[in-house]
DNA sequence: CTGAAAGCGCTTACAG
DNA sequence: CTGAAAGCGCTTACAG
């Protein structure tokens, strides 16, 4: 099968396969001088090893424990399709990955992530409430005790995690600008902001206005705080169509199904045309009104890579020990439209793996 | 590990792993009340063979042998990536991908899959160079030999393979149409072909055609000739130009490097403005062309999935033993802007896995 | 028609 | 510091 098998270098070194073993695995207590003989053939003959057969020798059960907020929201929901898919292909090989549902506070998040260490956990992929210093501290304390960390979709910094696999949020602004900037023909657009207001929202905005700033047909009128339900943020777009002049395109933030809807339905009320929105991610809603062609499109940030990478590396690491080769894995951006948007639904590994 | 493994199921039943082995496969040469008995136990507690024991344990090497025209396409290595990553992940499994370089016609290639047939292949993966009546009769032939077929890129539909993995062309033209549709503000949009007409070539034009007349602000002045050279093209270019009235617009299906960069040029010098280049697929040149601003967008289809969804079909048929539930696999039909470009030249299975 | 044994490539105790 | 044996979950001849 593969090139060489421990079974034969034994032989051909006159040495045990408990050796070898020792010796790939630097647990120590061999001669330097064995060491170095087997290191040096190994090397000669690129000996790699075989998954296969590590993952069915090791008794132990890997578990790789996935902490989440918000895990009720839609977006969630591809997230877990890519956890999913990447469990499938390494449970034959040892593995389990667990999801907690966390409450919306760090404070929870991070009482939930000292429990699931209590429970002995071979590794850890987080998102975090709010990438804060309890957060940094958390992360350097497992990783000190020897567990590994990735973070998805929302980062730590300042702190030992292995590797980051998400999106550049500043750029995904930037992509909604050119997109907007693409579509409309001449005049202002206008922010919609979220209720409360993250970090990540801020670098998109300042990603977009740099975009439009850049163009000379059309400009930003300003943003406009968000809405909590239907009413607030109909009424709220009303304002917006009725204050500012020549407004033809909107950049959401909040995708909400309710605020959405709303929205979409006061621009349709105030006949203005053409008129452009655009939004982010993929939920019911923005696919709905993607349809509808209300919405004109969405950047999504490939959710389903970012819960499908994070085991990966994990499982990659424990069990090949090979750290990744870059701290920062950028998932896609995707400029969904109305014709696209199928291809977007029928993904492959959702049918089939 | 995993929940029952066949040494405990064997004592449970009071028969031996091989007839369990025998029955689990089908072998045959075991008594129908034996086969009865183990298979109601092994429903009832919903026996799943582990995969690393299996793929250890069978000793055979399993071939892929995977068959595509013009392999020095540009395009092709998006796919070679992507049939790399799925080898790189079965390879413990004991397979191996195989691709030969073809050289441009049906026969050649039709020869060369005759050669790996006696040369023993576990499964085929073939992008045809032209999908007729020779290739359904060779594909039938292959599967009655027992040896599972996938399409992918240009399918070939008569015949028995397992599933075709690309995209639909027809669609992949109303994205474009589209994409232009959007980004133009008024007047008209020309079709530029390819010197060769292929019948997927056809349909996206089709369906470009289709999305383009459903919108008021433009139209389609018409589709023009291919050309095979820097200079041909360029003139065919200006001259297009020249002739249509209110041009604003380009949909491009050649996308050869030197081709992209003659009309590219030709319409700078033109000093129309503003005008909307759409392409297909990321080339080299369609990358430099998009980062320039020259070109506004390309509609990509995802090569990489369907070199790594072939062979990962193939694999899971013939090491899980379980047919794909769907026989069209659609790849994702990607718009490229020059914000979001960077994104999927980062993606990353290229850095890591 | 069915069983017992050997083996795939590794790791894990145990022994010295 | 190193070796020999057992075993992970399967499949493959071989034997009867």
């Amino acid at each position: 099968m593969g090139q060489y098998s421990l079974k034969e270098i034994a032989k051909e070194l006159g040495v045990s396969r408990g050796t070898l073993d020792r010796v790939i695995h630097n647990r120590g207590g061999i001669g330097s001088e064995t060491t170095d003989r087997v290191q040096t053939y190994l090397q000669s003959i690129g000996y790699k090893p075989n998954r296969v057969g590590r993952s069915l020798a090791r008794m132990k059960e890997m578990l790789l424990y996935v902490s989440f907020h918000d895990t009720k929201n839609e977006f969630f929901k591809e997230i877990q399709a890519g956890l999913k898919a990447a469990e499938n292909e390494i449970a034959d090989f040892g593995f389990k990955v667990q999801f907690e549902d966390v409450s919306k506070s760090s404070a929870s998040q991070i009482k939930c992530i000292r429990e699931a260490m209590r429970n002995g956990m071979s590794g850890l992929a987080l998102s975090p409430y709010e990438p804060d210093a309890a957060f940094e501290e958390l992360v350097d304390e497992i990783v000190k005790s020897g567990v590994p960390v990735v973070t998805f979709n929302n980062d730590v910094v300042n702190c030992g995690r292995m590797a980051y696999v998400g999106i550049n949020y500043y750029t995904s602004g930037r992509v909604a600008g050119e997109v907007l900037a693409k579509s409309v023909k001449s005049g202002s657009v206008a922010i919609l902001r979220r209720s409360s207001s993250y970090f990540q929202n801020q670098q998109r905005i300042t990603g977009f206005t740099e975009v439009i700033d850049s163009f000379e047909h059309i400009q930003v009128a300003g943003s406009f705080g968000g809405s909590a339900d239907y009413d607030s943020a109909y009424k709220n777009t009303k304002r917006i169509i009725d204050t500012v002049p020549d407004l033809h395109g909107l950049l959401m933030l909040n995708n909400e199904s309710d605020i959405i809807t709303a929205t979409c339905d006061a621009v349709s009320d105030s006949g203005l045309k053409p008129f452009d929105i655009v939004t982010f991610d993929l939920p019911s809603g923005c696919q709905r009104e993607i349809s509808n062609g209300r919405i004109t499109a969405t950047v999504c940030q490939d959710p389903f890579s970012q819960g499908y990478y994070c085991v990966k590396i994990l499982f990659k690491y424990l069990l090949d020990e090979c750290r990744p080769t870059k701290s920062l894995y950028s998932t896609r951006l995707d400029v969904i439209y109305k014709e696209n948007l199928d291809s977007y639904n029928k993904e492959l590994y959702r049918s089939f793996f």
